[in-house]
DNA sequence: TATTGTTATACTCTATAACTATA
DNA sequence: TATAGTTATAGAGTATAACAATA
């Protein structure tokens, strides 16, 4: 569907197959978190992302934010809004940590356990229904390896110039 | 990570390979559209979805909204929103079409056309360096294979009740 | 009556920069 | 000086419902 109108002979191009790896890749992703999005909402008034958090929070210890914002893509301040969205919410409180006073420790509270509780038995539903249901067990193995491996490249992979920073830090300059 | 504080007994959980399936294709998805956002941001003074919608714009042909809307996860409100966005700033241009006169044809201008040209290469580029670089070809060919199923499965998909709308049309019910 | 598309409106989310306070 | 976190603010995106016009 590429237009004639460009010259791309420069460009060494993708093969077709490549692109639509590409394409089926994030489209499945596209959907999938769609419905996701619509299961939480539905079953727990939670976003994704709160759902995501809200996780991570559900172990033993309470977490500083910045430790909760350990693979979450967001600016430091988009944490600080959702948390203060969940603590108004009674899903989790905020507290002074005592090790480190300018940290803040986020630790999730029954009611947040009760809504992970809600709203998990659905979400592994769906999941089986979109996800699982479409792959063997073997297509399933094949792509957690390739998607890991995905995943870390691009952990791995410099913001564009600078030194990598510790977390993932607006980039700024772009 | 998973509390021990809930009671999961009742529901059969997946294995935690497909758990860990699932995160990483939705992690490294989440991490790759990122990266691609600031390109396009960069380069181009675009969006992803202005991306999309102008790339499929770029053949000969003018389209409608609603088949420009075909494959977009998007409200028609949404749409509208993105298409007058993108008529601003002169890369598309919006019109009555002459076969049915409730139609909107929206076609790409040269300026539309020129943005593709200007930010392919970049994207392709580091598509490359973040997803193909990361995985054999063989790899991909399956990862091709597994994601285009998926994505066929979820379009598939009836809306959770009532009978499946022609597009993607919002759930309303929940 | 169904379909195409727009508008109005409200809400959610994200990002930037400036700021406070502690290490 | 660097790190942890918050706040203010502005902008982008999304969804809902009501609407007008054509099929």
């Amino acid at each position: 569907m590429t237009g004639p109108e460009i010259d791309f002979s420069n460009l060494k191009l993708p093969e077709p197959g490549q692109l639509e790896a590409y394409f089926a890749l994030t489209e499945a992703v596209s959907l999938l978190q769609h419905h996701v999005e619509q299961q939480l909402r539905a079953e727990g008034g939670i976003s994704a992302i709160q759902f995501q958090l809200l996780m991570a929070l559900n172990g033993p210890v309470p977490l500083t934010m910045t430790q909760l914002a350990d693979g979450v893509v967001y600016s430091r301040s988009g944490l600080t809004y959702q948390a203060a969205l969940l603590e108004k919410a009674g899903l989790v409180t905020r507290g002074p940590s005592p090790d480190d006073e300018r940290a803040t420790l986020v630790a999730i509270t029954d009611k947040g356990r009760e809504t992970v509780g809600k709203v998990l038995p659905g979400h592994i539903e769906l999941t089986r229904r979109l996800l699982y249901e479409a792959v063997s067990a073997d297509d399933l193995d094949r792509l957690r390896d390739i998607m890991s491996r995905v995943r870390d490249h691009i952990r791995n992979e410099p913001p564009r110039s600078a030194a990598p920073r510790r977390r993932r830090t607006p980039p700024a300059g772009a």
